[in-house]
DNA sequence: GATACTGGTTACCTCAAAGATACCGGGATA
DNA sequence: TATCCCGGTATCTTTGAGGTAACCAGTATC
């Protein structure tokens, strides 16, 4: 709650942005895990969602105060200081935050294995034959620009 | 499996667009949905997915094809036939998109509501005061734009 | 007077996803 | 001969999320 947001708690360099999953908008997952904890300040908000811009981040926190994800508190202070707090409904999120992580835990590397398995093979290929595809069946037949 | 796919199987006007979780692309996830009963042709496919182009199905089909989330069979036949079938690895969605559905119809029209209240609210108004922000307490100070 | 701090705003730009439209090859069928 | 079917491809345009850079108000501090 009062402990500060660990910077390096997104990795930059973890596939999780090859997952194939996303929570409302780009940024809305990652302020959701942030305010898990408790409420947190906008320049506090910043530091973990490295690269973040202001106007982004602005324009993220509305749209989930809109949507009734996030409560904002304004304080008449100075310098000024303004809180975000997760609504109930958004905690609701969490769980499909954690399913989407347990998924990713599951099954990304395969993906990410499927993936560069294509890349690094000359050519998939179309199959033909009347037979279905099987592999060491497959036929490179109709090359698609090379 | 053998029976045809119901051409109403996404309602157009239900809500689903403006559920704030995606699987892949934007047709990803209806396109497993599709395949869940067995392989289908892409034809086929074109006809619950209502709207969408040839060329961003292909897109589509190839981009998890590549994701080793479908297979591709064609057939040497004419007319050409293709069949689309999920992996094992494409079937594991299947338990992300029934938590998003379920999500959905536990927590959507909540969403939807806040969106509604908050559009036809004059000004949610930002917050000044000592005090943080109490229902009753919020006044509008420095109204954005109006 | 100059500077810094917080929580933004504004104007502008970029780039990829998606859509619109048209076309194609090749055999089967009329 | 003409047409249809299937599974696409080729181009062009649109859309919108996201990013860059600069600026601002009000107070407090140097």
């Amino acid at each position: 709650m009062a402990e500060p947001l660990d910077p390096e708690m997104f990795d930059p360099v973890c596939p999780s942005s090859a997952m194939p999953i996303q929570i409302g908008d780009k940024w809305t997952a990652m302020v959701v895990i942030c305010l898990e904890s408790g409420p947190r300040r906008f320049t506090e908000l910043r530091v973990p969602l490295r690269g973040i811009t202001p106007k982004v981040l602005t324009q993220t926190l509305r749209a989930m105060e809109r949507d009734g994800l996030v409560t904002r508190t304004a304080y008449d202070e100075n310098p000024p200081r303004v809180e975000y707090e997760l609504t109930d409904l958004g905690r609701t999120l969490l769980t499909l935050i954690d399913a989407a992580r347990a998924w990713s835990r599951d099954h990304l590397p395969a993906l990410l294995e499927a993936r560069e398995r294509h890349e690094t093979t000359p050519r998939p290929a179309l199959l033909r034959a009347g037979e279905p595809s099987r592999p060491g069946t497959a036929a490179s037949t109709h090359l698609h620009r090379q």
